[in-house]
DNA sequence: TGCCTTTATTGAAACGTTTCAATTCACGAT
DNA sequence: ATCGTGAATTGAAACGTTTCAATAAAGGCA
């Protein structure tokens, strides 16, 4: 039933040694024409494949790399999913896509399970802020970089967007649009993402010469989907000083936030201006389509991946790094305010 | 640098031979129990990890399955990854996910690559619909599951969701709601999605006593996103005879519409009813949210693995199934005609 | 004391490659 | 005729497990 093939076989029937089939396989260059023609055409009669396990066996080192998401359904992983395979296939390796689902459990077992495949290297954005559970992990020999977060420690190689950077463009963009009085929507400032994007709006506010404290009014939510970005819509609309604009700290909180503007019959962005983060793909088509902050997902992959390589194929010279990217404002109709009549693309980016 | 552990070291250490660690290893219950505890130290000690593709290579098989998917950026996929993942990982196995990105040569990369490595077996969304590839890839010993696709030969297991009664629950809803004209926006005829869902539109209508031919009117989109839908608007509004509602072949083109609709002043449900497919997250936190047909995506995900599962355990006894799941309608504001006065809940599925 | 059974441990073979030193062969140069 | 050279091929060792027949030790019983 399942198939036999093995090199001994190949080697039987096309008259040949092991090695030479071997040979066949890796250095085609180095055996003489005739037998190569002999060798190939026994392999194909037969149907051999090569057997991956004693490959690796022998060779000491796997052919893939893990890949460890906090979540496999969330658009920003995927796309960033995007940009390590299309690197890593050109290599030739394979990527083990493992889902943490925030998990430290779930975590620490696919890592587990990655080192026994002995595979050449794990990009990873942990689930813990500590991360010295990777450095044993490097130190048997197993190349780590850090995802979506830089690492404090010098030790380890990590690729991350500038959030402070994205809090400061989308502060700023409505800060000339007019606005001098923004709600700040976000989930609990622990997170360091937020905590970022928060000190970024601040250094806006204040190169406009305004007070934060004035100017900010903060919003927190215990998480951060649309449910909660609706609900608060009351708290929005309660403060003592409304703001005129609002800035989500990401998509998800923005959309909410839009249909409960929309039920209250507050107009986008007349009544109220929305920015939201990550230009998740559906923020273009939305009844108003939104201002957001993208990030360069399939680079922050690629990235990502290349370091991981160099990190894997020469662990002596291979020097640490840590890549920051910078986001990018993206506007449309939600931000714009009514005396700007800059013309409006159609924002189908 | 990187660790020389091997079971050996772990044997010289603890005094044992290399069968005992094995047997600590594996079947821990034939090793007297001070015996145990003292190759366990010595696992401790040295940080023994133990090497997977040498494990593989003596059993022969190896501890994954592969899923190959048309689009992992997809969220109905990532869905059914999710669902994989679960069961998998529960059975204590590793997925290895693989995007085909629609093109038959990644495909066939990765279903040699995934047999290289000996892969339990494969869970798969085939790019062609020729699946005879796939029976070789069967007879040398791997399981194969047919993804979101019933098989026509008898050979392969298939999952997938009953498209025509999707279509058929769609049309009968907008009929309900007093609709005698339903516009279908939709991809090209070919996709087999597709044409069963208007199979199943038909069908209402006739149950309804209405002529599909009067009753149906077919806009074709040469692809499905939400830009393609926008631009259906003029063809909708300049049809002979004006539809009143719409059902759009999945949830990005119904997005697309919808915008189009909003610009040319028509309200949604008032002036155009709307179904979508899909039901994907962002459905019900559009500005009108969206009926749309809900398909069991994990469960989906789930099933195909079980069936693997048992078609590679049981090769023998093991009976081909065809699993086909029931679409769901999710009925939200974008299909409640206004005479409808039936308690509209928030719609947060 | 000697024999039998049970329990615990051992050592070697096997899995399918790759690698590398050793061998063979042919051919041109001496 | 002999030697040296280079190209082509070979065969055995090694990678780190698991498995299994064989052995050793310990205990029970006559």
């Amino acid at each position: 039933m399942s198939s036999q093939s093995s090199i001994r076989e190949v080697a039987k029937r096309a008259g040949v040694s092991l090695g030479t089939v071997s040979n066949v396989l890796n250095r085609p260059e180095i055996v003489a024409l005739e037998t190569r023609q002999r060798v190939q055409q026994a392999i194909d009669e037969i149907g051999f494949v090569r057997n991956g396990s004693a490959r690796q066996l022998r060779a000491g080192r796997s052919q893939h790399i893990g890949l460890i998401v906090l979540d496999v359904a969330n658009p920003f992983f995927t796309e960033v999913a995007r940009g390590v395979e299309d690197l890593a296939n050109k290599a030739g390796y394979v990527v083990i896509l493992c889902n943490s689902d925030d998990s430290a459990e779930k975590e620490s077992n696919y890592l587990h399970v990655l080192e026994e495949q002995r595979t050449q290297g794990v990009l990873i954005t942990p689930v813990q802020s500590d991360t010295g559970y990777l450095q044993v992990f490097r130190q048997r020999g197993i190349a780590v970089v850090l995802l979506d977060r830089p690492s404090r420690s010098k030790d380890l190689c990590s690729v991350s967007v500038d959030d402070v950077r994205g809090g400061e463009i989308a502060a700023a963009h409505l800060l000339e649009e007019g606005h001098e009085r923004i709600g700040f929507v976000h989930g609990p400032l622990s997170i360091r993402q937020i905590a970022d994007r928060r000190r970024g709006m601040i250094r806006a506010v204040k190169t406009a010469g305004l007070d934060p404290d004035r100017a900010i009014v903060d919003i927190t939510t215990h998480a951060q989907s649309a449910r909660e970005g609706e609900e608060c819509v009351e708290k929005l609309l309660s403060a003592r000083t409304r703001p005129t604009a609002v800035f989500c700290a990401n998509d998800l909180l923005a959309l909410g936030l839009m249909r409960g503007l929309i039920k209250h019959g507050i107009s986008i962005p007349g009544g109220m201006a929305l920015v939201g983060y990550d230009d998740v793909e559906f923020a273009s088509v939305l009844s108003t389509p939104l201002t957001s902050i993208r990030q360069p997902k399939y680079e922050l992959g690629r990235a990502a991946a290349e370091l991981l390589f160099d990190e894997a194929n020469n662990p002596t010279t291979h020097q640490h790094k840590h890549v920051v990217y910078q986001p990018e404002l993206i506007v449309r109709e939600s931000s714009r305010s009514k005396r700007d009549d800059t013309p409006q693309p159609v924002g189908w980016e």
